[in-house]
DNA sequence: ACCAATGTTGTTAACGCTAACAGTGACGGC
DNA sequence: GCCGTCACTGTTAGCGTTAACAACATTGGT
């Protein structure tokens, strides 16, 4: 037995017509007598032929599939990201090679770019949170589509967004609007550009109100550091409302803050970012930001289709807002 | 300007030599001066070449891709053990592909397979999980290197798994090693092989005690459901050790534990499974089981390539031990 | 000096597909 | 009846690579 399947000839052969009118059906075109389409059709079935994928892409010049460049596929919002990534494309006839990466460095990034490249992908998605992926980006080839996704607004690399800003000023808001005189916040890491929007926009919410921003708690994502963080704020008597840049921070705080005994909303409100499916189920349940990841994947995919098709590049943006979930972990300050 | 890179063609007339020798050069073959090396070596990095994978991948009839069925990306555990396999092939010169799945049905599964296959994938790994996926790995082609991850310990078809039952059983003796009476256990959903298995240990656990497993409260992995087990169990007095058959059950079973009064781990012990990052925030801190994503993944890659490298099938095993991670969620019962 | 073995390189033919072009037959307007 | 048009189908030529083989140069043993 051969060890590969059936090809194109064998399909035609069977079908009594030539490779061309197999390859024609396959790929829709109009002009095959009906009688022809069906036979052909059947032959396929019969044989259990499957066209190959790399002829195809050497022919054309490009594969169905989309490249995607992340670093740590397992924190939640990139895993959210990654998969509605994958459910989009596949809607549209792409498949989806991870390129993971362990830092966002230039070489890293480039190396895994060069990696998607050498497989002669469609078009990349670049999910690069941080600034030293964007040098990397500025050495790309110019040729093959790319988007970026949370990446520098400054680039001219059409670019897919949360609203950071907009979902911190909203969650800052929602807690100066329970009563609280201010509002301390915890951040992710100071080269995320997701941390530096969150940074900004509960910064404007506060200078709106007409208050100085309190000292700045810098975590790095972790419940880890939101622990040691909140070690700190439960022994501040005079905090009342921490927002903090995401839910697994929150959830450090959280517990630090019952540890030193200062009750969740009672003393002391907490909102988060990213609406996990566990904060629901955190004690309490926790406010949150919600930033929708199958909307940023469907815009991802439909910029980089329009670049695929069209050919052109350009600087195109797009800003996906998210939305405040409200829960339990927030109070108006006892008194 | 051609939108394509160079091709070997033009790296050959740059070094001055024929195609055939790039080719060999690139492919590491012995019998090539070390001075022609050098300059097709030079030739390469000047001209920017790339080689192409689709046209190889035609050639030699296998590309440095590795396709990957998974269902919920977003979980923890698939989501790491992406992560991991992509980590591990990406060291082995290959690329992976992601086709997950809304259901783990047969034809789903059957979909996404033929999807990579007409991609000439070098290998399939399948996250298989559920018995519904089991019937459709038997209609699989037999000639394509496979390997299922948590499938059908049944199914002649190369498996690499974590041994839940062991984890399962070292988390309920744990339990009782500590002095409870019994223990419970909130389960995973029942088509699960995963869920199958921890409950496997959990009632092999109580069985050796000479105990008589109590009613089996039945979760879906999420919190929610933990939650909902855990309003039930909370009413129950004789209640003091649960076993969840992962973390975000145990998280939710705390918070419904928390919100009758009853404390954890004074009144009631807890044991997760999985070590998800945020156990050890939560409240209390989780004693939980962690399976070693990174060695499936390593354990899984290894069965595969060895099918790709031998061309041959068979019906290989490994199998993971998980380890128990004790924190505070867990102490002697009060009386 | 000759021959075989070995090292190094080039030539040619696939791999399976799509694009471009070249037929073939049927039909209708003149 | 002739010719152009249209619908349909076949033929041919690559895409960029590797494999198989051929060719040439070098070496060493006799």
């Amino acid at each position: 037995m051969a060890v590969h399947g059936p090809a194109m000839t064998d399909v035609a052969r069977l079908a009594g017509v030539s490779h061309q009118t197999v390859s024609r059906v396959l790929n829709g075109h109009p002009n095959v007598r009906e009688q022809t389409r069906l036979r052909v059709r059947a032959a396929i079935a019969e044989l259990g032929y499957r066209p190959n994928g790399a002829a195809r892409a050497l022919v054309t010049g490009r594969s169905q599939v989309i490249g995607v460049v992340a670093q740590n596929t397992t924190l939640y919002g990139p895993a959210s990201l990654l998969a509605a990534l994958e459910q989009t494309a596949a809607a549209e006839g792409f498949a989806v090679s991870v390129g993971s990466v362990r830092n966002l460095d230039h070489r890293s990034i480039s190396a895994a770019v060069e990696r998607h490249l050498s497989h002669r992908v469609a078009g990349i998605v670049v999910i690069a949170p941080v600034e030293s992926a964007a040098e990397a980006l500025e050495r790309l080839p110019k040729d093959v589509p790319l988007v970026t996704v949370d990446g520098d607004p400054s680039l001219p690399v059409p670019l897919v967004t949360v609203d950071q800003v907009a979902g911190a000023r909203a969650a800052t808001q929602h807690l100066l609007d329970a009563g609280h005189r201010t509002v301390w916040h915890v951040s992710g890491p100071s080269d995320w550009f997701d941390s530096v929007g969150r940074i900004d926009g509960w910064r404007q919410a506060l200078l709106a109100a007409g208050l100085d921003p309190p000292p700045l708690m810098p975590g790095d994502w972790s419940a880890a550091s939101g622990y040691r963080c909140g070690q700190m704020l439960a022994r501040m008597p005079e905090v009342t409302a921490i927002f903090t840049a995401n839910d697994h921070l929150a959830l450090g705080v959280l517990r630090a803050l019952h540890e030193f005994g200062r009750r969740v909303p009672d003393d002391i409100s907490v909102v988060g970012f990213d609406d996990v499916p566990e904060a629901a189920y955190f004690i309490p349940p926790l406010t949150t930001v919600r930033p929708d990841f199958d909307a940023v994947a469907r815009a991802s995919l439909q910029l980089l289709l329009t670049q695929i098709e069209s050919g052109t590049g350009g600087a195109l943006r797009q800003t996906i807002a998210p939305t405040l979930v409200a829960r339990e972990s927030v109070a108006p300050p006892r008194r």
